[in-house]
DNA sequence: CGGCGTATTGAGATTCCTCAATTACGGTGG
DNA sequence: CCACCGTAATTGAGGAATCTCAATACGCCG
């Protein structure tokens, strides 16, 4: 029974989004089961996935927190994306064969590696997992577009305000977030390299955020006093992350 | 036959796409040139679809150029992709209901409009063409989060650089560019939006390339003297846009 | 020859950056 | 419980890239 329970813990996420996409049958509930996944725990500031890798298999976040990144030549990094459980950070190596992304670890995580060839078979088999992980991969994309919206046309304090949201939104959807509390255990380097500015600026925004009351932090804790507030100083509409399906508070 | 082959051209960028992808069986093929499409001129400047929309069908373009875009809450846009012949840029509301971008034409342009059931259709019937489209659709996030990369870590000079290179190597591609040289009806204030910039900074970083030497210009024809110093100076590096089935120099 | 959209120019303002300390904090060993 | 360490956060001052706001010039179309 013990390696049951764990089992079912270790797919909990997959399983989780997938069905909430759509109701799954139990047929499918089950193909997804015998998925063979590999899992991993891993510290943080890790590596998973790097550019150029050629991976066979594909990683599902089980816990901890992610971020997917690209390099210029010149060595400055941009953080494109974060990842928590449930995501699968690096699907599209399941069909594009060298990979043009990095993803590191931001905090110690666990994660499971499934083959693509079971994807493959997984996907042949049931044509509407094949399309759920087809709309996962477009809602990432609709956040990617979302994200150079954000560093492109919106000054720092309202550039933060708005990863803020999108954070405190989706772990909200995976049930990491109270209403309007969560743990984000990301350094201001990180948020830096996330928002294309620099660290010294992150830290000057956030400073203002907490003076004004806009947010307040305590470690690793952040707490939005008034969410409509934050809403509003970061222009935020989660329609792009196409979450309707999900009865969290948006 | 008038008919036929005026067919055969209205489908020929899909099913070059596809083709480039892997190649086509007779049945494949067959099936493409099946899809109900309606054909639309449209002038310049001009809405495709539009952010909020909810269409019952997806749009191939088959000549022009197009951009999509996303606004801010107060009016500035962000352009985040350019469409080329071939392309799909609202392919993902076939899985996703509510639009979150909107397509504008940048040139005239002529389209192709596919009822997202006849793709449905398809892609239950063809799981090959079903994991093509779902393939573009990852590239199409690659160049979202090279774009990313591009607005957040390079400054406007190699930024520029960069997005001319992407151009230049999409459009050779498809047949659109000779070696070193593309028609590039784009104006300064599309790059602006593009890059993220103003259109006032665009001139002067295009003035600058002139100046130097690394394009020349002439209307809206853009030669490359020397590809590996343009490649150079944007920092580029054409594995994200996953062409290579294609012969195209790169 | 106008007229209109696009490109160009100039000068002053801002945001954000760079560089270099300095301070705070979480965890560790004594 | 406290001293110590390393990472992360904070601060200050000067500089650079980019913006804003006009104003002007160009180029194509009717």
């Amino acid at each position: 029974m013990h390696a049951a329970f764990e089992k079912e813990f270790h797919y909990s996420p997959l399983i989780r989004k997938l069905d909430s996409i759509f109701p799954l049958s139990a047929d499918e509930r089950q193909a997804v089961l015998d998925l063979p996944m590999q899992i991993a725990a891993l510290k943080e500031d890790q590596d998973i996935v790097r550019e150029g890798d050629r991976p066979g298999r594909s990683f599902q976040i089980l816990s901890g927190l992610t971020c997917t990144y690209k390099m210029t030549g010149d060595g400055k990094r941009q953080i494109v994306a974060f990842g928590i459980p449930g995501d699968m950070p690096d699907i599209q190596s399941l069909h594009l064969k060298v990979l043009d992304l990095s993803v590191a670890t931001l905090t110690p995580c666990s994660v499971g590696f499934v083959p693509h060839d079971a994807l493959w078979d997984l996907c042949l088999r049931h044509p509407r997992l094949c399309a759920a992980f087809w709309r996962e991969s477009l809602v990432e994309a609709a956040a990617f577009r979302e994200w150079v919206l954000n560093v492109g046309r919106r000054e720092a304090y309202p550039r933060m305000a708005h990863i803020l949201c999108e954070l405190l939104v989706r772990l909200r959807a995976v049930g990491l977030a109270e209403d309007h509390v969560c743990d984000l255990p990301i350094t201001q380097a990180e948020f830096a390299d996330a928002l294309g500015i620099t660290t010294v600026h992150v830290n000057r925004v956030l400073q203002q955020m907490r003076r004004e009351g806009l947010i307040a932090t305590k470690g690793s804790r952040v707490a939005v006093p008034d969410w409509e507030w934050l809403k509003a100083e970061g222009d935020f509409d989660p329609t792009y992350l196409h979450l309707q399906h999900s009865g969290a508070v948006q």
